[in-house]
RNA sequence: GGCCUCAUGGUCAAGCGGUUAAGACACCGCCCUUUCACGGCGGAAUCAGGGGUUCGAUUCCCCUUGAGGCUACCA
């Protein structure tokens, strides 16, 4: 035994050796083509967009290939953790409909052959990697205490630069068996670092799938593979479980671009053959002074994916917009295949954006517009009041004991239409959308008061229940004409002094006074939708008003 | 400070050496509709700057500038 070994021995006495592990995990039985990705979170009680943006690119890169996905929970920093962080992300997932094929279940039991699925419940397999690397030379036991947290990290870079000092070898990197006894007695605590063969001078080249080949400085950095507490930091846990478990291909954000280099120099020490990388942009948001700026869990509502859900966006909107952010293809696709699934949409690799996206709220209101459009009036009353269940409770009942009012009201140029409204893009806004449903018109901001009283009093005293939208139309158009409202547009035009508006104003009129609102659907669905007795009280009211 | 990534309209973006520089959202105008929408048509708006290479650069190379990332016993 050399000092090496006996080191190894000293610091981790038995446990299962790497072979035995390996045994465990042999190769996938896959066709080359079958990509096996995954989805690698830390739990910290919120899904981040940043997050999610890379898991759908993996759920997406093996569904197309009939290949696996999985989710592993990198639960190793426990300072972060928080309770119930695991629900959340399933819930997320499932809300999406994505499913990973091989997971852990909440109640810790492990669905497929390659877990367990929890960082946290593998280490003695980081330890026994750890160990190898110690016996092989290529790692040692540091018993110093340098930084901690990002604090002290940003005032140690900040006295480093300007001291220029570049050492980054550890002074822990050459201690003799003897030493390491000796630390080992005193109770110290130690973490395992790489022993980088590096010395700063060497360059490494690899393959990112968006990127295309990158150059860079290969590391040279004695960087940590086990914390004193014998949890493995990132990098570790990668390379091991990544290899464990089959991952062909490795999206994450590009923030890890700059530490591919350690992880490089880690499959090479651990005999691994290194993955295959692909490094997703982040993503922006222009802010309230049109600065940009990374979407932020402080500052953004829309960077936690359950967002979406409280404000009622259908999740094939924000799929589709995310796809589109992914690859710009997926647009014109959209539109030569208005009536397929969006799964059956097939990206390329490198046709993934390399720009980082801005963030647009409209653009995804806009594709909500378009599925909410398709979707029928006795759906969309059914998924507003499930919404309704969730998040407004008082609502949810207000809906229910209206049901036949409100299946009106979402009915409205929907169903029976070939060209459904589009102003809807959410189930959140249809409260507000509906208001005039809920409570009677505030009438203090109506513009021209005194033809809005006059004209409403018209109205009121030859209405009566309409049958149809043209009977509507006929008659509101009469009593305008017989007001001094112009029923011929041009003429209108020509001389508007000569009237006291158009028609449009006339119902615009109508409207205010039953609704509330200056646009929405044709006033005969809402009179039909309130009833006679609730409309004749609103007329009077608006013919009553104080000028 | 060092290393790395990125750069086409307001936003998402096509483009792979020769194009009137696609398309979508947003914006503006017109038409349709004697309401509101939907829809149709049209408009304004982009290759960050400077050097090369080339008969020819948005496209290839270099520099500058700008934005961002990493440089933790965080991920």
């Amino acid at each position: 035994m050399n000092d090496y070994q006996k080191i190894a021995e000293l610091i981790f006495p038995g446990g299962e050796s790497v072979d035995e592990i390996l045994k465990r995990y042999p190769p996938r039985k896959l066709k080359q083509t079958q990509q096996v990705t995954r989805f690698a979170p830390s739990p910290t009680g919120f899904m981040h967009i940043g997050n999610f943006f890379p898991a759908f690119i993996s759920y997406n890169l093996a569904k197309q290939s009939q290949g696996i996905f999985y989710l592993r929970f990198e639960d190793t920093d426990s300072k972060r953790e928080i309770k119930q962080a695991k629900e959340v992300i399933y819930e997320i997932l499932e809300k999406f409909d994505i499913f990973p094929d091989e997971y852990q279940t909440l109640d810790g039991k492990d669905v497929g052959d390659y877990g367990p699925y929890v960082q946290s419940q593998r280490g003695s397999i980081y330890r026994a990697f750890a160990k190898k690397l110690v016996a092989e030379g290529k790692a040692f036991p540091c018993f110093c205490r340098k930084t901690e947290g990002k604090e002290d990290v940003l005032k140690s870079r900040q006295t480093k630069f300007e001291e220029d000092d570049e050492k980054e070898y550890d002074p822990c990197r050459d201690l003799s068996y003897q030493q390491v006894k000796q630390h080992l007695d005193n109770g110290e605590k130690f973490a395992i670092r790489l022993k980088t063969k590096n010395d700063g001078s060497e360059r490494v080249k690899f393959f990112d799938l968006i990127k295309g080949e990158i150059e860079a400085k290969a590391n040279s950095k004695d960087f940590i593979l086990l914390k004193n507490d014998g949890i493995p930091p990132y990098a570790f846990a990668h390379a091991i479980d990544d290899t464990l478990m089959g991952t062909t291909i490795v999206v994450r954000g590009e923030e890890y671009i700059s530490s591919t280099p350690m992880h490089i120099e880690l499959f090479e020490a651990l005999g691994f053959k290194p993955t295959c990388y692909c490094h997703n942009p982040l993503i922006w948001k222009i802010d309230e002074n049109g600065n940009k700026r990374k979407i932020s869990k402080r500052n953004d509502p829309e960077a936690d994916m359950r967002f979406y859900f409280r404000q009622g966006y259908p999740k094939q909107a924000v799929l589709e917009y995310l796809l589109n952010l992914i690859n710009s293809g997926f647009e014109i696709w959209r539109k030569n295949n208005p009536d397929k699934e969006w799964t059956e949409y097939h990206f390329g690799i490198k046709d993934i954006t390399t720009v980082a996206p801005v963030f647009d709220i409209v653009k995804l209101s806009d594709i909500s517009k378009n599925i909410i459009a398709g979707i029928s009036g006795q759906d969309l009353y059914q998924q507003w009041l499930e919404w309704a269940g969730q998040f407004d409770k008082n609502l949810a009942s207000v809906l229910t004991e209206n049901k036949q009012k409100f299946v009106k009201l979402c009915k409205m140029e929907r169903d029976e239409s070939a060209k459904p409204r589009k102003d809807i893009y959410n189930l959140q806004m249809m409260k507000e959308y509906f208001s005039y449903a809920f409570e009677k018109p505030n009438l203090e901001n109506i513009a021209e008061k005194q033809n809005f009283v006059d004209f409403i009093n018209a109205y009121l005293a030859s209405f009566k229940m309409p049958q149809s939208n043209e009977e509507w139309f006929a008659h509101i158009k009469m009593v305008a004409a017989e007001n001094g409202f112009a029923t011929d547009n041009k003429l209108y035009k020509q001389n508007p002094e000569a009237f006291k508006g158009n028609i449009a104003k006339a119902c615009l009129f109508a409207r205010q006074a039953i609704t509330g609102k200056d646009n929405g659907p044709s006033l005969y669905y809402i009179i039909d939708a309130l009833g006679q007795s609730e409309t004749l009280d609103r007329l009077e009211r608006a013919a009553n008003l104080q000028i």
